[in-house]
DNA sequence: GCACCACCTAA
DNA sequence: TAGGTGGTG
């Protein structure tokens, strides 16, 4: 892994992440939106995205990046869009109805600047056609070998050959659903195969569906084999920008039920009052949410 | 529309 | 048991 330590750059400031603290970095990072960052020691995340690789750590100004050296100058413009450091993150976040919200109030205190990152569509959407009844640590191990397994290394020339990117559509058209098991993918092996299949049959089918608007988008992604509301909400949220997707899980079944009283409410009931309630940033404070009920629980463990 | 269950595998 | 989906009754 640190085989290439030498040839990383210095570390350098990232713009707009001002007072982030490490805890915040880490639930931004290895909270479950994004499952290919993985903490290195000294509070040191290493992560991979597209063709990009970055190592990112809080510092009392703020977050720093470091890249391969020969690969940091595309890095740069890469991570700020990722990152979405043109968005001023916490003032978006007041403009959510905490004033009304008290627990909505303590989750915004407990995580300041969280943020919702914008990560490569196709990228996400593998990511999510993964998660289904699985926890973030067997997410990341399934994702991690199909980048290895079936993806191209994003340095060629590097013997070390440590950072693959995750395999493209085309790409996983390609390989045998056999092989996908051996990922560890189990059941969800075969969504991903014939999902591969339908993209690899439909060029530019993903990239229209990026662009549509919100509702037609949506629906465009639940037609594709092992995507429902949830993941489809996941993928518009975490790799299309699209604050007003509010993703349903268990999580959030239980925040709503022992936060807000919505006591045996189906997901399509929490769905709504979670849009109605929040607004057009309902996914923003979804995240919020999502995050303080995890670190809730961790507690009482 | 809603409740149930199979689907894989690893911790 | 786990951060779902799809098929069935």
């Amino acid at each position: 892994m640190n085989t290439l330590s030498d040839s990383w750059t210095a570390w350098q400031p990232l713009p707009s992440t001002r007072g982030l603290s490490a805890a915040v970095l880490a639930e931004t990072l290895d909270g479950g939106q994004a499952f290919r960052w993985h903490a290195q020691t000294d509070g040191v995340y290493q992560g991979a995205w597209s063709n990009h690789v970055a190592r990112l750590r809080a510092t009392r100004d703020g977050v720093a990046w470091s890249a391969p050296a020969a690969l940091a100058p595309a890095t740069s413009a890469a991570l700020a869009d990722y990152f979405v450091t043109r968005t001023d993150w916490r003032a978006l976040a007041d403009t959510l109805p905490w004033r009304s919200d008290a627990h909505l109030a303590a989750c915004l205190a407990a995580f300041p600047g969280l943020r919702l990152l914008r990560q490569p569509f196709g990228e996400t959407l593998l990511g999510f056609l993964c998660s289904a009844t699985k926890q973030i640590v067997q997410i990341k191990q399934m994702v991690a070998l199909l980048a290895t397994r079936h993806g191209a290394p994003i340095l060629p020339s590097s013997a070390a050959a440590a950072f693959h990117r995750l395999p493209t559509w085309p790409e996983l058209a390609a390989v045998p659903e056999t092989e996908l098991r051996a990922c560890l993918l189990g059941f969800r092996a075969r969504y991903i195969s014939a999902t591969a299949k339908f993209l690899a049959a439909h060029p530019g089918w993903l990239e229209e569906t990026e662009a549509a608007p919100y509702a037609l988008a949506k629906a465009r992604l639940c037609t594709l084999p092992g995507v429902g509301e949830k993941v489809a909400d996941c993928v518009l949220l975490f790799g299309a920008g699209r604050l007003e997707a509010f993703p349903v899980d268990v999580w959030i079944l239980k925040t709503m039920a022992a936060r807000y009283g919505l006591v045996d409410w189906g997901s399509a009931q929490v769905a709504h009052f979670g849009r109605t309630h929040f607004g057009p940033l309902a996914g923003l404070a979804q995240q919020y949410l999502f995050a303080y009920e995890r670190a809730a629980a961790r507690r009482a463990a």
